[in-house]
DNA sequence: GATATTATCTGACCGTGGTCAGAGAAATCG
DNA sequence: CGATTTCTCTGACCACGGTCAGATAATATC
């Protein structure tokens, strides 16, 4: 505990020179940052709000002084004209890439004073911790199976089966799943998502006392390994037995092999083919 | 640097939750820092505030704060009355054993979404990253050798040569130096510190066009092989060469292997005795 | 003993981040 | 269609961290 909480203070104040390079730009840090989070493809005010975890009107507020600055400009969404699309113009393109600039030359400036013997164990270090860390950042809820970022996920995971199936997935001539199924209490969708991106799903269908199934578990292959499907497994395993099954049921494609070492370690068993699923070659089940 | 930019963002985000642990205790963070930084056995306020590199007047009303919700006791120094010295109340330890206690929460509650398998991968990384940036928050300045941290530092030098060297070490015998010659323009006292804290020293005496001398490296043993020592030495090697001189000398003893060590990967070689120092083991000299 | 320096305190001031309630406009639902 | 919800904007408000100049007292220096 001890390491953390020294770790947390060394990081805060030597990291902290990072954001200090936003600073000095006659301009709040706040606003800059949002600046910089807009991009060159331009961004979504309330995809941006919720990813920056800002209030409202404090958004709305920084959305204005840019305009003022002339380094973005607002325009409404054709299809949700309540919606804002914040665009950058070509002086805040500039001012971003300069951000850019800065924010590379302090992280640059903290390495120089690095011994160059130490420079690539502190690199490797600091990927570890930001492997391992991001993903305590990962947060899990159940989501309608209608929402839009359950379907995003839904799609990935089809396109993955997909690609790594001998053969392809086709959904349709897979067994179907409706999204009244998903829905409580008929069963679950859970979503994970990292600063509000989804980056994994995961469904059950219940079935009263019968054993409970475990449908379209998907992590982001950028994020495998921290423990997401895991977590993801847990939360579904609660929601089963919160709703009064036994046994959870699960079955899965030969090619899926971390999945399959997934299962295995949660305490899943292999057992018999309980059902005719096309793309199956393994069935699972475990005691909760 | 987008690895450590994304570990700045990562981070700040996640280990912020420590910094947070201080809040809603009824009181701003900045007062629970000061309360917490107090510690058991009290603080002088000036260091305290070089420390946390605090402004007088801030300060000042921090104290003023504490002091009025009775959680410290403020008096003045016995020796120096200008000065004020921090002490906890009954009231303040325990306020200050109740924020430890959220702030390990914090960290306990951060290291439980890591998967277990993870977590020591995590911890192990997380002392590198520590343990290398902290390196990167010494800094080095000129100091008159009578200051006290540069007197600190030739103590804890003498110290550690007494402890190390076969027979011990007695300054009085070895080849003094008196202030004046490390006093610009006749020589050079360097300090490393860490926070303000003096963790390291170094000296240099000129001789106009003469080989310039290297004396009183120090670092201190919590901090080494971290490029301190390399640091100490590139600014005095900076000043010996801005003062014209061509050649740097040293001797050393064959106990400070760590120190020879240095010396060689610095550029320095082996030569034959250019004077009779009574501890010396080793004679060395850089072409600058 | 006069002068400079050091440490603290005080009052005044400021921008920033942040919150809240309410209004208005647009979309969605029944 | 009306009712409800969603998204944004506005104005008002506030604490906090931080800075600055000047006052005061104690100490160090010459």
């Amino acid at each position: 505990m001890a390491l953390i909480r020294r770790f947390n203070r060394t990081v805060t104040e030597r990291v902290g020179a990072l954001e200090d390079s936003f600073l000095g730009r006659d301009r709040p840090l706040g606003a800059s940052r949002l600046l910089w989070e807009i991009g060159e493809d331009g961004a979504d005010l309330h995809e941006l709000r919720g990813r920056l975890g800002l209030d409202s009107g404090y958004a709305s507020r920084l959305v204005r002084r840019l305009e003022n600055e002339g380094l973005i400009v607002v325009e409404a969404y054709p299809t949700d004209r309540r919606r804002r699309r914040l665009r950058l113009t070509a002086a805040g393109l500039a001012e971003a890439r300069e951000l850019d600039r800065l924010s590379n030359l302090a992280a640059t400036a903290l390495l120089d004073k690095v011994p160059v013997s130490n420079r690539e164990r502190l690199l490797a270090a600091i990927a570890e911790v930001e492997r391992l860390l991001r993903a305590t950042l990962v947060d899990i809820a159940v989501e309608d199976p209608r929402h839009p970022d359950v379907v995003y996920c839904f799609t990935r995971y089809a396109n993955e089966l997909d690609a790594r199936f001998a053969g392809g997935f086709d959904a349709g001539s897979s067994s179907s799943v409706n999204p009244e199924e998903l829905t409580p209490p008929a069963g679950y969708c859970v979503v994970a998502r990292l600063r509000s991106l989804p980056i994994g799903c995961g469904a059950l269908k219940l079935h009263g006392a019968a054993p409970a199934e475990l449908k379209r578990m998907w992590v982001d292959p950028r994020l495998r390994g921290l423990g997401v499907g895991r977590r993801l497994l847990e939360s579904l395993e609660a929601l089963a037995r919160g709703n009064g099954a036994r046994v959870l049921h699960l079955e899965t494609n030969r090619a899926l092999e971390e999945a399959i070492e997934l299962y295995r370690r949660a305490g899943f068993v292999e057992v018999a083919p309980f059902n005719d699923e096309p793309y199956a070659h393994h069935w699972f089940e475990k005691l909760l």
